[in-house]
DNA sequence: CGTCGAATCTTGACTGAGTCAAGATTTTGA
DNA sequence: TCAAAATCTTGACTCAGTCAAGATTCGACG
């Protein structure tokens, strides 16, 4: 038996508002989708949503173990709904695009430290960092990222499906990791 | 033969300015320092120093390969001077203090995804979070970190070291990761 | 069905951790 | 010694959040 998505929350004990909702709808649309990214599907969704009922939605959504935040380094918060596993993410150094990687050992922690100093560790986080397949193939070796100083003469963000205009859409499309 | 730190400077091609090696000094005194911890430590050491002068400093020395920069999730950006390895790090998620662990295999990337979709992958970034050994003795089990929530009432930063009280200077101190 | 308290939303302001940029100063090489 | 480049200082700005007061909605209870 299904559960429809306000079932979802309510059986997690929170109301199930029309906000949240259309959070959840905007994160299963796009794995790896910034909050402003929300903001503007929502937006779209249903209406008016503020900026601060997203955030609301998606801190409620994350802590009831719904949604899953991911944060590369350099990248604002991004939002995946592929909670039920222990997955982990490559991202690419160009354009900035997340794709999910399995886990090989599958649950948590799924490495030991040589020397753990007497840590109790709950969790090994793994980013692998690399060049995507697009930029090896059109031959992309600096980032075209729009990194603060890249956005001189208010040049706006270089998103990765800019810089692949044919993508097709990937499962693990449309997010903005650097 | 040992090189002076100005004369590694100059080796990379780069002015041995005094703001950059009371930078270099402040790396040195503090494992995991932030570069507001940076700023505070140039300025009691070599008076006048700006904050402009700091940031273009760690990233010229980042960018030489003299010293590196990480960033766990939630913290801001923290810098170590422990360049000749391929180590990780252990943060608790209690405290934040941020430890060094070493890597078993030694070379990037140390892991390899069990299925890399075409990516070239570089490097694998590996972050082990838990609780220090302190925080488990002391028996908490929940952040009292200066998170945003916890700064009503202007209540300031709690730092490690405030928790710990009577740590002594172990390497991986006084970093503020969470 | 009405009421009330809690939860949530809206709106606008604020914060931390950076970055930007003009002008001044210092460094370096010829 | 000079000039160009690099670097520093100063003050402003940005982004990605968070804060908070008041309004609105929801849910439980009688």
């Amino acid at each position: 038996m299904t559960f429809t998505p306000a079932e979802v929350l309510r059986d997690r004990g929170i109301a199930a508002t029309a906000q949240r909702l259309a959070v959840l709808r905007a994160v299963a649309n796009s794995p790896h989708i910034t909050a402003e990214g929300v903001v503007a599907f929502a937006q779209a969704d249903i209406g008016a949503i503020s900026r601060q009922a997203v955030y609301d939605a998606l801190g409620v959504l994350v802590n009831k173990g719904l949604i899953r935040r991911i944060q590369p380094v350099g990248s604002p918060a991004l939002y995946e709904d592929r909670v039920a596993d222990n997955h982990h993410h490559v991202i690419c150094r160009i354009c900035g695009v997340v794709a999910d990687v399995d886990c090989a050992v599958g649950s948590t922690p799924c490495l030991r430290a040589a020397d753990d100093m007497g840590y109790e560790i709950d969790e090994a986080e793994v980013a692998y960092w690399g060049r995507c397949p697009t930029c090896q193939a059109e031959g992309r070796t600096t980032t075209v990222l729009d990194t603060p100083s890249s956005r001189r003469q208010n040049q706006r963000r270089t998103r990765p499906e800019e810089l692949h205009p044919t993508h097709t859409a990937k499962p693990e499309e449309i997010s903005r990791a650097i």
